[in-house]
DNA sequence: GCGACAG
DNA sequence: ATCTTGTCGC
């Protein structure tokens, strides 16, 4: 992946990229769940002090039960050479996640990423923008608000109510627990609008981030914990 | 010009 | 994202 300079004209082509990569966004689709056999889901982490980007893949399947169950854990480390810029997140974070995902043995035929897809300024958030590059399916699932204004959804478990910008739905407003903070929903690629919340609901579990982000959050943490503790017995 | 701003 | 103690509530 192709990561610009940090400057003027490195910003502007970051933005270029992002303009080109949306002509590639595919967003009307009918998504089979059926055909969902493998998820995934990412997440990085940081070690501020080493300048170290950090990310983690989890695949799961589901098992009779229709529980997830992790089959495969993977990651990987590397220099961070992009600043947090919000809008352009994923040159950030994407390049540390490709090396995981690249040591993968098993494809996921879904990925859920942590952070928007289609809710972004120019429609190519981290969720879009992996998706594209790896041809795969993906969702975002978003901790925050970045852009779009909506209405609080009701307290309940499941309650949805749309993230709207500039008069389009550009993604959607999901409680995952009652009584806690909702999570900000959007397509990613290949995935469509109408079918996020349904696939979403698949992997819900019982807390307020879905079961994907959730786990490869917590191990991505773990692995961090290992890296340090490393360090310290050298 | 001012405020907002994923991770 | 990371740093960071106690504390309120189911």
């Amino acid at each position: 992946m192709k990561v610009p300079d940090l400057n003027p004209a490195g910003y502007r082509e970051a933005v270029l990229i992002q303009n080109r990569l949306r002509k590639k966004l595919i967003l009307q689709t009918s998504f089979d769940k059926n055909n969902v056999n493998i998820i995934a889901g990412c997440d990085n982490s940081i070690i501020k002090e080493k300048n170290l980007m950090l990310a983690g893949v989890i695949l799961f399947k589901f098992n009779e039960a229709k529980e997830l169950v992790i089959i495969e854990k993977t990651f990987s480390k590397g220099k961070i050479n992009f600043p947090y810029i919000p809008g352009l997140l994923s040159f950030r974070e994407i390049p540390t996640l490709l090396s995981a995902f690249k040591k993968l043995k098993n494809k996921p035929d879904l990925i859920f990423a942590d952070g928007q897809g289609y809710a972004h300024p120019r429609r190519m958030g981290l969720a879009s923008h992996l998706g594209i590059i790896l041809n795969t399916p993906t969702i975002g699932v978003a901790k925050s608000r970045y852009i779009g204004v909506f209405k609080e959804p009701g307290k309940r478990k499941g309650s949805v109510t749309d993230l709207v910008d500039k008069d389009e739905i550009i993604g959607k407003v999901f409680r995952n627990r009652a009584n806690v903070k909702p999570v900000f929903i959007s397509p990613g690629h290949l995935v469509g609008m109408n079918d996020i919340i349904n696939l979403v609901k698949m992997v819900s579990g019982k807390f307020r981030i879905p079961v994907p982000t959730r786990i490869a959050h917590i191990e991505t943490g773990k692995f961090r914990m290992e890296l340090l503790n490393n360090v310290k017995k050298k």
